[in-house]
DNA sequence: TACTAACCTGTACG
DNA sequence: ACGTACAGGTTAG
């Protein structure tokens, strides 16, 4: 016998995947794209103001990839520490803003420039008896003045913000269609697009595009590596280029396997936890 | 090809 | 308080 999700919420939402996330008493409520999200753990339930098919990937096979993984000590002991730690299948175009707004920033100010975001430029929607503002559809941002993104607090990435817009919006980057292509064919389009360097692709590639053979290597990721992987995955100078970077990401799916984009996911919110970093 | 500094600006820390 | 450094990186040179 064994209950019906291993999923737990606070640790899922608060593991640097997703930034416009608010707790309200008994539930959490999220924006995804265009729908708002409602999540309750005990009993766990999931509840949304339109069809939300799989957010926390209740598809996989949860158990046997924690299996898997754990054949590695430090992620075996991330696993325990955080056992119900889920991925999240995320609404892409919301997940290329968020994470070209999120480099070379913190989290607190990456939810505050997305959320003023959504409360300008979002549409204006009432779920669960509360007001919402939905994420701004592509054609939105791409429509809106560089000048009014920097009032979001963005910075240089505004302009960026903006032409991925574009490019979503005209068509010349079909996001929904990089799922069907493997890891390196996503990540080529995904590239182009200025604002957007190996870090950030990953983190979109795995949270919106279905690439679990992702792992985001950042600052936190080197740290882990240096600390725990020594030996495996050598690493001697403080930052990485990107001939490094791609060596190292095929030395990963090597190690951890074609899931390895979990084992980043246990590894970090593991280290930022024991940092005593803050979420929000 | 590899390495560096500059980049906007909100927070965190002293 | 008030200044200074840093932040889930990327890019131009």
């Amino acid at each position: 016998m064994q209950t019906i999700q291993h999923i737990n919420i606070d640790d899922t939402l608060n593991s640097g995947q997703v930034f416009l996330w608010e707790r309200n008493g008994r539930f959490w409520y999220g924006i995804d794209g265009q729908k708002i999200i409602r999540v309750g753990q005990n009993p766990f339930e999931v509840s949304s103001s339109s069809p939300a098919d799989n957010y926390f990937r209740e598809d996989d096979d949860y158990d046997s990839i924690k299996k898997e993984l754990s054949r590695d000590r430090t992620v075996r002991n991330a696993i325990q520490a955080f056992p119900s730690l889920r991925l999240i299948r995320q609404d892409p175009f919301q997940c290329l803003v968020t994470f070209i707004v999120s480099s070379n920033s913190n989290i607190l100010r990456i939810r505050n420039n997305l959320g003023k975001l959504c409360r300008r430029f979002g549409k204006k929607v009432q779920f669960d008896g509360k007001s919402f503002c939905l994420f701004p559809e592509p054609k939105q941002v791409a429509e809106t003045p560089v000048k009014d993104l920097l009032d979001c607090g963005m910075g240089y990435r505004a302009k960026h913000v903006k032409a991925a817009a574009e490019a979503v919006s005209s068509g010349a980057l079909e996001l929904d269609k990089l799922k069907e292509l493997d890891y390196h064919s996503a990540k080529d389009q995904l590239i182009q697009i200025a604002g957007v360097g190996n870090k950030v692709a990953d983190c979109i590639l795995l949270f919106s595009l279905e690439k679990t053979d992702a792992f985001p290597i950042d600052t936190w990721m080197l740290k882990v590596l240096r600390k725990y992987y020594s030996k495996q995955f050598e690493i001697s100078s403080k930052t990485i280029t990107e001939k490094q970077y791609d060596v190292l990401h095929q030395r990963l799916v090597s190690y951890f396997g074609e899931y390895c984009g979990y084992a980043q996911q246990f590894l970090f919110k593991m280290e930022r936890d024991i940092n005593q970093k803050k979420w929000f």
